[in-house]
DNA sequence: TTGAATTAGTTGCATAACTAACTATATGTC
DNA sequence: GACATATAGTTAGTTATGCAACTAATTCAA
């Protein structure tokens, strides 16, 4: 019954292996053939910095679903690019928050621009309802995976 | 008119944070609570080569997408694991075949139903329907970004 | 108010990814 | 046959991931 819903370990490789990689590598791609020096996991962590600045590291990684240890590491890669700085919280002292510098600003525009162009490099030819199925698909494996079971 | 298909970034921060790491965590954590030691990955090469055995390490990196120098070390790994042994092969110098020892072989159901019952916890609730449009938007942007382009 | 439990962040260890440079073998062409 | 080119695999260097153990600060509760 379970071959009902797909093909032994199918599924399965096709999401890990193949089309989400695809994906990130050509973005690092197009971002080096930009002269732009960060990873798509830096990207990852600026691009919710732009949408709001001044986030804790824990809040950094529940938004971009990557635990504690990879959020330190990720942090201090870009406080040495000088694209952010860790500012100890006033309320909390044990929160750093993390900070945007000027730095980081210019990288702002080109990224999402070549963010845009690799989207539709990879979206040629897929409907928005298409791709509104994926969404949701995606969003429902992860809510399986990480809400409580109520079994 | 990009955003159209999607809000900056969103499409492209749920493919690669979100729901592929959550099932790909799952299935590990599922692999660890039955006592297995091996990784997702190592899992991703034994699954070809028990779909097809004696393949080199080339064909496997085709078949797992991932690189040479990947394979090289996955392939290590596994060999210190005692679960395969690269043999020279006798046709063209330059190959190494990858073969599956016995060690290897009780994994195979073992990890199979692993693999099931992880798919069954990811896909609660989403229909055949669903997940073929899935596969299909993947493959097609998979080919977006490999094919050479013909414009 | 003191002691237990929780939360934020760091560090060590192992695995894995990509790129680029490298060796060795094979192939194709003049 | 000899040289250029292509292919298979390895290695070095950098970045990233997950887990577990750890410190420091905060909160909760008796």
């Amino acid at each position: 019954m379970s071959n009902n819903q797909f093909k032994r370990g199918e599924l399965y490789s096709v999401i890990n292996g193949m089309a989400t990689t695809a994906v990130a590598r050509r973005l690092q791609k197009n971002f080096r053939n930009a002269g732009l020096e960060i990873t798509i996991e830096q990207w990852s962590v600026l691009y919710h910095l732009w949408k709001e600045d001044e986030l804790s590291q824990q809040e950094l990684g529940t938004r971009t679903f990557r635990d504690k240890a990879s959020i330190t590491r990720l942090i201090d890669n870009l406080e040495k690019l000088g694209l952010v700085i860790r500012v100890a919280s006033k309320t909390d002292r044990r929160v750093n928050l993390v900070c945007l510098t000027d730095a980081a600003k210019p990288l702002q525009q080109m990224t999402y621009d070549l963010a845009n162009q690799t989207m539709h490099e990879s979206l040629k030819n897929i409907s928005k309802e298409e791709i509104e199925i994926v969404k949701n698909v995606f969003q429902r494996v992860y809510d399986n995976l990480t809400s409580p079971d109520l079994s």
